[in-house]
DNA sequence: GGATGAACAGTATGTTCATAA
DNA sequence: TTATGAACATACTGTTCATCC
């Protein structure tokens, strides 16, 4: 049930879907981890993603069956749990990372023509 | 009074109003000649832009102090009156594309950090 | 039918609120 | 206070409708 591709840019949501499923393959970590880890990577770009699209974005990766979550305790911690994920699809994770480059391939294209076409 | 800067990628309408410029400098078109235009221009890229964007990217110049407008017969008929563009404030405009330059370097390093990041 | 523009609708995304621990 | 999530509000953009040659 692939959503239909945004004509102009890629839209914000399937960025950061890329980038969970990398946070996935590599580290354990929870959604306020993971945001606090993504607002550290896109500093330099001005780019600070809210905790809200992480969780829609981890959500979202969940309906399409590749990811899946288990709740338990915080690390070091007893008490508190929290939702970690896990692949579901690895399959499916990398289809979608595999249309995720053609797509940034053809964003990166269009960019670079307008500063091409308009600069110098 | 700038439009805040989108943080994660720029706007289309933005990206309209930057080739709009380019097309006011080169040549002389009414809207739905620029749509055709640039139709052609991004084709191969995936991107097709509509006539109501262009519209409204132009009233949006045109809000900006960047353009103005006026009415003639279109080329080769009598009768039939076109909006064509024309600037207002250079300057301004000159303003307005160094200002995408900025933004569309930003992009294009998010998008190319993306690539490095997750494909080999 | 071509041209312009506005109205309307849907989607994408940010801000605020709710709940739990 | 931190963590998760939903609800709500707004911004962006595409589709449809209206009007005028």
């Amino acid at each position: 049930m692939a959503k239909s591709v945004s004509t102009f840019m890629l839209r914000q949501r399937a960025f950061l879907k890329l980038y969970l499923i990398k946070l996935v393959e590599e580290e354990r970590l929870y959604g306020l981890e993971i945001l606090e880890t993504l607002k550290g990577e896109f500093k330099a770009y001005g780019y600070k993603p809210t905790h809200s699209e992480i969780y829609k974005s981890l959500h979202e990766l969940m309906a399409d069956g590749i990811l899946d979550r288990y709740r338990r305790p915080k690390e070091g911690t007893k008490l508190q749990e929290v939702v970690y994920y896990r692949f579901n699809d690895l399959e499916e994770a990398k289809r979608y990372k595999k249309q995720l480059k053609v797509e940034l391939d053809r964003c990166v294209g269009l960019l670079q023509k307008a500063l091409k076409d308009n600069y110098r």
